[in-house]
RNA sequence: UCCUCGGUAGCUCAGCUGGUAGAGCGUUCGGCUGUUAACCGAAUGGUCGCAGGUUCGAGUCCUGCCCGGGGAGCCA
């Protein structure tokens, strides 16, 4: 039997005028009587192929009659140049093997409600839109795990199931542990902090739980994140990582997926324009900046997401808030040594609206100081007894911070919402597929 | 949890002051040798979200519930 090169659809252009075999799915099909047009896709990019019953046994130009869209297939035939075709190229077919002819599609080529088209996201998946936002969303995390890799961090995965909270346990999913209850994790920073300890500079990268009952563009139940944690480090310098993660996510993406953000037709200027430095200001510059801009805020007040958008759209990149008030910050934020109501924290929010894409800050290495704030805010003391040892022993200043990355994905991809940035998101109420 | 809009054919929707169900797309069949969400002709298609009420009569009016979209709040 004759064996043919088989190349991905994507990498077609050096296969001109040789024979190849390609399988794929057949995403539409159009007919003028005597001549067959098959567009197909094989997961890297579709590619419209020519079947003319003048040139191709009967046999296989009946097959070809039969196609719906959706039917796997395995074909063989000679690509060429062709100016008329999108993208460029064109296959003359010259055989058609059948692997399965698809019951009708449920999803056809038109508008359809986001609520039937997330019944399907199992087969929504297929369609180029969602197919050119989850490479971007892999092209981020790569450039994730490149940029710590390239820098010495090690990753050290964090436990999901959690056996306490860090702050009150409503907002966590929580499930049985055999005899006990177990809270799946909200962050893997408290862990990392214990990592960083014993490898100086780690990472973290997994899923997080919230039972936020949120039901806005930017909220899942289920998302990922990214969380770099530094030995002998301080706010600046987690400042400093996080502007340097943001500049090598958007060059990687803007080198590696161009074909995907033409898809989306995302405006590129926007994301050009992410070069460091990003501007840094503090909590009471941005209060006075929305004051500036007639938003009725005070000192003290936490930001709601108009007053994000505001503040955002004042610079044409993603901007740093750093020195939040204490009060509305976690407990373990490192206060400021010049004004010990601020915490040294900091928060970066991406343009256009998108909101908190990072957060992040010192952490607290003194023992008394700590243990004084789990009290304040009435947590268990006992559930963070080995998180107040890493202030026993051989502690330093650490720093670092949390990156999402569906609303980061959303942001480089300009989506109106997170749901379309992850396979198969989690949303409130909604568990299928 | 609150506010708001919606649920009618596989999909997207129309359906007037209450009188018994419509279109486009899809699918199937036929036609067409360059189609781009092809086109032309024919056929196919319904527990009007669920339950109750008003009425001679309810997709339409009323009540309750369920589900979904958008927003708010919540959100290290």
């Amino acid at each position: 039997m004759k064996t043919y090169p088989n190349p991905t659809i994507e990498s077609i252009a050096g296969y001109v005028g040789q024979e190849v075999m390609l399988k794929g799915w057949v995403r539409r099909k159009r007919s003028s009587g005597k001549i067959h047009f098959v567009v197909i896709r094989d997961g890297t990019g579709e590619l419209q192929g020519v079947v003319n019953k003048a040139t191709i046994e009967a046999e296989h130009f009946e097959r070809s009659a039969k196609l719906t869209q959706e039917s796997s297939i395995i074909i063989t035939g000679v690509p060429r140049a062709e100016p008329r075709a999108s993208g460029g190229y064109e296959v003359d077919v010259t055989g058609i093997e059948i692997v399965q002819i698809a019951e009708p599609f449920p999803i056809q080529p038109k508008e359809h409600s986001t609520g039937f088209l997330m019944e399907h996201r199992h087969l929504w998946l297929r369609s180029r839109r969602q197919h050119a936002i989850l490479r971007i969303r892999h092209e981020i995390i790569r450039a994730c795990r490149d940029f710590f890799d390239d820098r010495d961090f090690t990753l050290i995965d964090t436990p999901i199931f959690t056996p306490n909270a860090c702050e009150g346990t409503t907002n966590l999913f929580h499930t049985q542990y055999f005899d006990q209850t177990a809270y799946l994790a909200q962050s893997g920073q408290l862990y990392s902090e214990a990592s960083a300890a014993a490898f100086g500079n780690v990472y973290c990268f997994g899923p997080t739980f919230r039972a936020e009952k949120s039901k806005t563009r930017r909220h899942l139940m289920e998302f990922w994140m990214v969380e770099p944690e530094m030995a002998f480090a301080e706010l600046a310098d987690a400042m400093d990582l996080a502007e340097g993660l943001l500049k090598m996510v958007m060059e990687r993406v803007l080198e590696r997926r161009q074909e995907e953000l033409k898809t989306l037709e995302r405006d590129i200027s926007r994301l050009e324009a992410v070069v460091p430095p990003l501007p840094r200001v503090t909590y009471g510059e941005a209060i006075k900046l929305l004051q500036e801009k007639g938003v009725s805020i005070q000192f003290g007040d936490d930001f709601g997401g108009d007053d994000e958008t505001v503040l955002a759209s004042s610079f044409d990149k993603p901007v740093i808030v750093h020195r939040y008030p204490a009060s509305i910050k976690a407990f373990y934020m490192e206060p400021d040594p010049e004004t010990p109501n601020l915490a040294l924290c900091m928060d970066v929010l991406a343009p256009e609206g998108y909101g908190e894409i990072i957060g992040g800050g010192q952490r607290i290495h003194d023992y008394d100081k700590l243990l004084a704030r789990i009290k304040e805010h009435e947590l268990p003391e006992e559930a963070f007894r080995w998180y107040l040892d890493l202030r026993k022993y051989g502690s330093v200043p650490h720093a670092g911070f949390g990156m999402g990355i569906e609303r980061v994905v959303a942001w480089v991809c300009g989506l109106e919402h997170v749901r379309e940035t992850i396979a198969f998101p989690r949303m409130l109420y909604t568990l299928y597929p």
